[in-house]
DNA sequence: CTCCAGGGATGAT
DNA sequence: ATCATCCATGGA
């Protein structure tokens, strides 16, 4: 095949594909299958060299680099983590992990079917609102299809997305795809708020919190500092961070994250989520740091 | 079989 | 302002 060749220095693919960020790239043999937007894309890795075609076309470079975040300072954004034995080890597990660059609503819609979902759910969940919803493309011999539009799901029922195993979050996503849909609310023209603003904003719409709210700032509107709190990394803050037994509320939390792991804490969070996730079902006995106020 | 998952909305303190 | 409860579904 004639695949375009993209350099991609301090790059996981994989990594970055299976770290829950994106619920929609299926490997297959060497590479990847999936999509950037609305185009249908194969990637593979050899080294530091990303090869990728786009449909029955070249890649375009510029889309595929953007996407994956090359151009993010990964060296610098990991030596701004805090020094302890936790973060050290998430940073040195997830060498070459990088935040993507999602699609607004892409992110946004994902994100409201994935409460108390494992991601392996979650991936089965997007799936079948692709192939029910969204448009089939070819890709190198295989097929993907796109995330649906605000406007397709909107035209959709309760039911219907029921059928998609989304269960009672079905009438939120119906909910809030009516509002992208209706101009309502204007996701694009949002990249202009505040962090402040921005979170107020998502939080209004239906089956979006705190934690869905972060995820969206974080994977959609470049917003690094965004760190979302769900069951694993607040397992790891509890047993690393706080002192054991002891209650903590979640606005202690916040505060302490906030404060503690700084203006790439979206990036330090995503690397303390991927390494809780894989290794020790953050049920790690290590000893607690203690390095918070113990309030 | 049971347990639990990248939570949110609601109503009671 | 916090807290408990319920909400569907399917992988592990």
């Amino acid at each position: 095949m004639d695949l375009t060749r993209i350099e991609a220095p301090d790059f996981e693919l994989a990594m970055t594909l299976n770290s829950g960020q994106v619920f929609h790239w299926e490997k297959i043999g060497d590479g990847f299958y999936g999509m950037i937007g609305d185009r249908a894309v194969y990637v593979e890795q050899r080294g530091d060299i990303l090869k990728v075609r786009f449909g029955e076309t070249r890649a375009l470079p510029k889309v595929v680099a953007r996407y994956f975040a090359l151009d993010h300072p990964l060296e610098e954004i990991c030596a701004s983590f805090p020094r302890d034995p936790v973060m050290d080890a998430a940073r040195d597990f997830c060498r070459g992990l990088r935040i993507i660059r999602q699609p607004q609503w892409e992110c946004l819609a994902t994100f409201i079917c994935s409460s108390m979902k494992q991601v392996a759910h979650i991936r089965q969940i997007s799936q079948a609102l692709r192939q029910r919803f969204g448009q089939r493309k070819q890709i190198c011999g295989g097929e993907v299809f796109s995330f649906p539009s605000p406007e397709a799901l909107a035209r959709t029922t309760e039911k219907e997305l029921r059928k998609c195993g989304l269960g009672y979050r079905a009438k939120n996503l119906l909910a809030t795809a009516k509002h992208v849909a209706s101009g309502e609310a204007d996701l694009d023209s949002w990249r202009a708020l505040s962090e402040r603003q921005l979170r107020e904003r998502l939080c209004e719409l239906p089956g979006v919190g705190m934690k869905v709210a972060n995820c969206v700032m974080l994977f959609a509107y470049e917003r690094i500092a965004a760190f979302p709190v769900d069951v694993w990394i607040e397992r790891v803050l509890r047993e690393s961070y706080f002192v054991r037994g002891r209650k903590v509320t979640s606005k202690a939390m916040a505060e302490f994250v906030s404060n503690y792991f700084g203006a790439h804490g979206g990036y330090a969070q995503q690397y303390l989520f991927h390494h809780a996730r894989l290794t020790g079902k953050g049920k790690s006995r290590g000893r607690s740091i203690d390095c918070c106020h113990q309030t």
